[in-house]
DNA sequence: CCAGTAAATGAATGGCGTTCATTTATATCC
DNA sequence: GGATATAAATGAACGCCATTCATTTACTGG
């Protein structure tokens, strides 16, 4: 009798109901999996994260997995999710409102810019599978509440700056050189003299600079929203 | 004996010197490659692109396209570099600066929002194989050196801009329901109150909101900066 | 007319995620 | 305590993918 495909989730509420007989010790189950996936991660890359790749690391068949995940989407899920818990949201509630966004934003892109493939599977997948995400929200929600935040512009908010980091996430793995226009530079003088002045600039990483304009412009601007 | 691999450009730079005879009427060329890729993803979607359909929709063998392009990857940046030829950079010098950024920004996230798979590969890819996207670049910088930006300061606005604009093309992407917390929205009570709270503004799209917040923001604060 | 060469072919390769009939091992029910 | 139910593991497939390469084709400059 085939087993039954498990639903899409990042953690399982708990474990199933057991109605006969069945093996109290089984081999896999997604906490395990997790881990594997993100030491094969760590290790090889998420190129190197196959499902044959990720079984064998668990001494596995690879159709074994699918007894835990519903598909390979599912793992990269169940990835985000343990990294979503990884996020800084403890200044919230203790320190003042900007600086909780702050040390939020920054930790949010740092863990992320790691993982960016993950990126696209989070923009899709809906938050009800993916407990620990949602606990992050609800700890930056609860932060802009009791800051006066509006209500109704509060995800709208959070939504933003999500945006921004996730981009931020990616600029963070670009190569130093990727505005090297090359035998075109001629071709966009004020472009290129703008990269050329800022490599001048010797104070931080480039991407960190970006990254600190855009955040402070952002929550500067949300800031005047407050009550 | 085996064809030369072309090197990796969304654009070659003229046709190539011919040394000895040659056909004169080849059936390719990267130009082709772009449309037809387009009209594919059009009607397919990211899905349906791939070099064998590719090659299909062309009248070609799959191994034909590798006379044209490095890669898979070489056929998406050549899809990238004609969207960028896309985005609206009209107002930069006649409208005033801040109208020319709202302008830009909200183009460029329309066009890339339906082509979010490319943003893995735009963020990593040096410039200098996208003439178009390097145009784009130049007409973006011009106009904020022209508003009195300090030269040091314009790449990473432009990044920190780009980082939001790419983010939020993803959000647009992303379900209608993509925050509702399902069983668990009794353990979030802050999260789904806010949820529902904007669910109650019927104005715009939620996703478009969110965009005007940040964009606004990004703009005020960044406004600010010039001399 | 011949030599040289870019472009096209078609077969082959290795890897991928996923499916499924089957086997294994156990915990509960009678 | 034996029969039963069932979750979990196996291993052999499947179809699809991007990419490679020896070979053939078709043209043109010398």
């Amino acid at each position: 009798m085939p087993a039954p495909t498990p639903a899409p989730s990042a953690t399982s509420a708990g474990p199933v109901r057991r109605r006969a007989g069945r093996p109290t010790a089984a081999i896999l189950d997604q906490d395990g999996i997790t881990t594997a996936a993100l030491e094969l991660i760590s290790s090889k890359g998420y190129d190197g994260l196959t499902m044959a790749a990720l079984a064998r690391s668990l001494g596995v068949a690879p159709s074994a997995l699918y007894n835990h995940v519903a598909s390979k989407d599912d793992v990269l899920l169940l990835v985000e999710d343990h990294l979503a818990a990884m996020v800084d949201v403890t200044a919230f509630g203790v320190e003042p409102w900007d600086a909780a966004v702050r040390r939020w934003a920054w930790s949010y892109r740092d863990v992320f810019s790691e993982h960016t493939p993950l990126i696209p599977v989070i923009a899709v997948l809906p938050v009800a599978n993916a407990p620990k995400t949602l606990a992050m929200y609800e700890a930056v929600t609860a932060g802009f509440r009791d800051a006066g935040f509006p209500e109704e512009k509060i995800i709208s908010a959070i939504v933003a700056l999500e945006a921004f980091v996730f981009g931020a996430a990616y600029d963070v793995t670009a190569p130093d050189d990727i505005f090297d226009a090359g035998s075109l530079a001629d071709r966009v003088p004020n472009f290129t003299a703008a990269v050329d002045r800022l490599a001048l600039e010797r104070h931080a990483r480039p991407t960190d600079v970006a990254f600190s304009l855009g955040l402070e412009a952002l929550i500067t601007g949300f800031g005047a929203l407050r009550g």
